[in-house]
RNA sequence: GGGUGAUUAGCUCAGUUGGUUAGAGCACUACGUUCACAUCGUAGGGGUCACAGGUUCGAGUCCCGUAUCACCCA
């Protein structure tokens, strides 16, 4: 068989996801006697397509999904996208708007039976891209925020919080888009710092006696304005409370009142009250009972509240216009530059407008207080811990939810208004006959709900909630909620509160909290700045296993990840690294036929050492993985295949491998190095199956052909587990030696400038008579790795004359040369050492002459120190003694 | 204005309870295409761990302050 010579990710990871998917393995069996494994996939936006920021944390889940279905629990990734109310219905509208319509020309249902349209046709790109990742989500189980089972559990909870009294409707200011020409929630709205101006104006009082001069930032509302403000302290203004204005440009006349909320440091310390269009002077209208004058439309269009000149104008064409007739009346006292910070809307980046409407609302303070106990206990535990006071600081001041939204694409608020009398009913289903006035028609609510409010029911809304399942008995409360911090209020809080108050259970026990992709120069990847690349680009170059080991090395448990293509490389360099390696042994496996049983290996010091070192690395990697350091993980593996099964083990089952004579039966050491090979690269793939599964699946189905293994897929295969017996020191301990050995002479050649090809004979004077055999034994790794092909090794072996020299341990290893030393050169290379040493080594008799140390410190580091001082003494002086030589 | 975090090699970052003279990837230097791999090999250079104090026998690690930056909230 042919195996190319680069590895080839294109065809291979579209074949093994199908021959998964095929044999069922997303599915997990629901086994009573074992304890299940579940994730839930934070529901990606229906019309979202893969960004960065879901390849990482999609690429986290399944990581963890695959390492605990390895381990044998039954897992369960439960997949799903959200309806994304406005966003979705933005699309959609977009589309109408080339078509020269509007949402309003062809009205709420024909605009709902569209949107639907375009989710059965473009909905599913997502979750395409998430099977291209190799994302081993339960995709029987994919849900869908709109589904009638989901929707079903979004009556029932609405329903149930409106009598409980947590529901209620209500006239409050909420930001508002006018371009989107919805409510949107608190988290919705982004604020952006902004160098705005900061207009002072003149309000004349009505009696002639003069003037005040207010400021602020919008002056556009001062058409709305009802009041002015002043602090009851700011003696300044003591005086003029209670006194009257005349509003500039309305004619109105409105009072000055006295507020604590006034700050009297800022502009001015008078406050103009606008209580339609500012949360704060909302507040202030409220404790004064003012009136809330409403001068602006839900499209930001001035309405017929404000004078008629200003009627029908655009926001911001009438904060100019204002600006222009202030300044004509000498009302405009001055501009100054003034840095704020801007809201602006989530989806559309319009800035928002605080508006005063009728919107529906969560009582949230309730519902917190459970959330907050199961945190404080530690049932449900942040990672890393950090976050806890984030979710603890929001927890403990949350304000009631706006759940209402003015579009059409949603969850419809199951409210209904009577045709006849007003009155309003809350139920799952419309009312057949009004309980006030037995009228028998009525009209739902206008408003669906919140996207997220659909969302904070998914880890029981997505398994059947309200009705009984096996699901919600099995499978929750689930394992771990993998997310982005950004999404602690809007979504993880919620999922806390709703599956408490609806379950009486927490959701998940732990939630990792990952960090944000960021570009090369540390900016967030984001579609307006065009600086993400396409996931799907970079999987169709490098493959998908490349992106995933590269986003996972490089992100440690909870921070940033900067990406670039650079970072790329590793992975695909590490993939090609496999895959020359596998491509190795296959090319070795079928010229030497049979494989012998494990009691019939010639075990030598490679060997025992590999098995060692793949023990401890199994440990190191179990440990890693179930401890969420995934990038420790792909680390350790990262060096184990590369640094010590690549350069070293394979390297060195050369010699053995070609040990055979041609024609013959393999011999012995063959048919042993063959199945080592074999068995550590079948293992590392295990290893490394979570965080690549594709070549990891091509590679072990290779290695099955030669070397039988009962399973029918890596994915379902059992997770190396650590045989601690065969973890040996004295081995590793005694394979270091030969390899800082080996190592040093490598060196030694380089002093040299030897080509790597240049054989050459070294001499070694060994200090202790039981080191002979073992630098006879393994002469041939000295050969192989060296090019060393003559070793004399004994004790009190005399110095060649002509020859440069190093100190490994207590030997000296010298290597003789035809030609001349450069004795100055030798000298500066061994001077330079002796001082490296002669410094380690005050440093540890400082330590050990210092008696609070010897004292203090725990023995074993005593202890420990000392063992290094007699290691460093004893290279000290044989380095002495060398340049002593060199004369 | 409040909160949280960061500051370690040229770049991007690890460094879990304080205990080797601080590690990785990329970049860099030198040599190299012998039959797994140049997406490679071998060897090497490179850091007063932001700054200033403190605790300790011992601090990149703990505490206080300063500076710069980032994010979240108002």
């Amino acid at each position: 068989m042919e195996i190319s010579k680069t590895y080839d990710p294109s065809q291979l990871e579209k074949k093994w996801y199908a021959f998964w998917s095929e044999k069922g393995y997303f599915t997990p069996e629901v086994d009573k006697t074992k304890q299940p494994f579940t994730v839930l996939i934070p529901p990606p936006n229906v019309t979202g397509i893969l960004h960065m920021g879901h390849v990482l944390n999609n690429t986290l889940q399944d990581v963890i999904v695959r390492y605990h279905r390895m381990c044998g629990e039954p897992a369960l990734w439960l997949p799903g996208v959200d309806h994304a109310g406005i966003a979705t219905q933005n699309v959609v509208e977009k589309q109408l708007a080339t078509e020269g319509k509007n949402r309003h020309q062809i009205g709420r249902e024909e605009l709902v039976g569209l949107i639907w349209k375009w989710k059965e046709e473009k909905g599913d790109r997502i979750i395409e891209q998430l099977k291209q990742l190799g994302c081993s989500c339960d995709w029987s189980r994919l849900r869908f925020t709109m589904d009638e089972m989901l929707s079903k559990a979004v009556k029932e909870v609405f329903v149930s919080l409106y009598n409980d009294g947590l529901i209620y409707k209500g006239k409050y200011i909420i930001n508002w888009c006018p371009r989107c020409v919805t409510a949107l929630a608190n988290d919705e709205v982004e604020h952006a710092d902004e160098t705005g101006k900061l207009w002072h104006i003149h309000y004349p009082f009505k009696d002639g006696s003069g003037k005040v001069t207010i400021a602020t930032t919008r002056p556009e509302t001062m058409l709305g304005d009802v009041a002015v403000a002043v602090n009851p302290k700011d003696e300044r203004y003591t005086d003029l409370i209670g006194k009257e204005l005349v509003l500039p440009l309305t004619g109105r006349t409105i009072p000055i009142i006295a507020d604590d909320y006034v700050d009297k440091e800022f502009g001015t310390g008078c406050v103009k009250v606008t209580p339609a269009h500012d949360p704060n002077d909302f507040e202030i209208g409220n404790r004064h009972n003012l009136e809330r004058l409403l001068v602006m439309d839900e499209h930001g269009i001035m309405n017929e509240n404000a004078p008629e000149q200003f009627r029908g104008m655009d926001r911001y064409a009438c904060r100019e216009k204002i600006i222009e007739l202030l300044q004509e009346q000498g009302l405009l006292h001055k501009i100054d530059s003034h840095e704020l910070a801007v809201g602006h809307c989530y989806r559309c980046d319009t800035v928002i407008e605080p508006y005063l409407s009728d919107q529906w609302f969560v009582k949230m303070k309730p519902l917190a207080e459970e959330a907050i106990k199961v945190v404080e206990s530690g049932e449900v535990k942040f990672q890393p811990e950090r976050w806890t006071k984030v979710y603890m600081h929001w927890m403990n001041n949350i304000r009631d939810w706006c759940i209402s939204r003015q579009i059409w694409w949603g969850h419809r608020i199951p409210a209904y208004y009577c045709e006849a009398c007003g009155k309003m009913e809350v139920a799952k289903e419309m009312p057949e006959t009004c309980s006030e006035c037995g009228h028998k028609a009525f009209r739902q609510d206008e408003d669906v709900l919140d996207t997220w409010f659909s969302s904070w029911l998914w880890p029981f809304s997505t398994m059947g909630w309200p009705d009984e399942t096996e699901d919600q008995n099995y499978f929750l409360p689930t394992n771990i909620l993998i997310t982005a911090p950004e999404i602690i209020y809007l979504w993880v809080a919620r999922m806390i509160m709703s599956t408490l108050h609806f379950k009486g259970m927490i959701p998940f026990d732990t939630v990792l909290l990952h960090g944000t992709v960021r570009d090369e120069i540390g900016r967030k990847m984001s579609k307006s700045l065009g600086n993400s690349p396409d996931p799907i680009d970079i999987i169709e170059t490098v493959g998908a296993d490349a992106l995933r080991f590269s986003m996972v090395f490089s992100t440690p448990k909870g921070a940033d990840v900067f990406y670039s293509d650079a970072i790329l490389e590793t992975g695909r360099n590490f993939a090609n690294k496999i895959w020359n390696a596998y491509r190795f042994i296959m090319m070795n496996a079928e010229t030497i036929p049979g494989l012998p049983k494990p009691g019939e290996l010639e075990l030598e010091l490679a060997d025992k050492w590999i098995y060692s070192r793949l023990n401890e690395v199994t440990a190191e990697a179990r440990a890693h993985y179930e401890n969420l350091r995934l990038n420790d993980a792909a680390q350790v593996l990262f060096k184990f295949i590369w640094d010590e099964f690549c350069s070293w083990y394979i390297e060195l089952s050369k010699d053995r491998l070609y040990s055979g004579t041609e024609g013959a039966e393999p011999n012995k050491a063959q048919l042993t190095a063959k199945y080592i090979l074999l068995d550590i690269m079948q293992a590392s793939m295990r290893l490394l199956h979570p965080i690549m599964p594709f070549i990891t699946e091509e590679l072990w189905q290779g290695i099955k052909t030669h070397f039988p293994m009962p399973e029918d897929s890596i994915m379902i295969a059992l997770f190396p587990t650590v045989d601690s017996k065969l973890i040996d020191k004295s081995i590793a301990d005694e394979m270091a030696f030969m390899q800082e050995s080996i190592v040093a002479i490598r060196n030694l050649r380089k002093q040299v400038n030897l080509p790597p090809a240049t054989e050459i004979s070294i001499h070694i004077r060994l200090a202790e008579t039981k080191q002979q055999g073992l630098f006879n034994r393994y002469e041939s790794y000295f050969r192989k790795l060296a090019k060393v092909t003559e070793l004399k090794a004994e004790a009190g072996l005399l110095k060649p004359p002509a020859s440069i020299a190093a100190v490994v341990r207590n030997l000296e290893i010298f290597l003789p040369l035809s030609g001349l030393v450069d004795l100055a050169q030798e000298k500066a290379r061994l001077t330079k050492q002796l001082e490296k040493l002669e410094g380690e080594l005050n440093g540890i008799q400082r330590k050990l002459a210092n008696e609070n140390f010897v004292n203090n410190a725990k023995p074993e580091v005593v202890e420990k120190e000392k063992e290094k001082l007699a290691e460093v003494n004893t290279k000290v002086e044989l380095t002495r003694s060398q340049i002593t030589d060199l004369g």
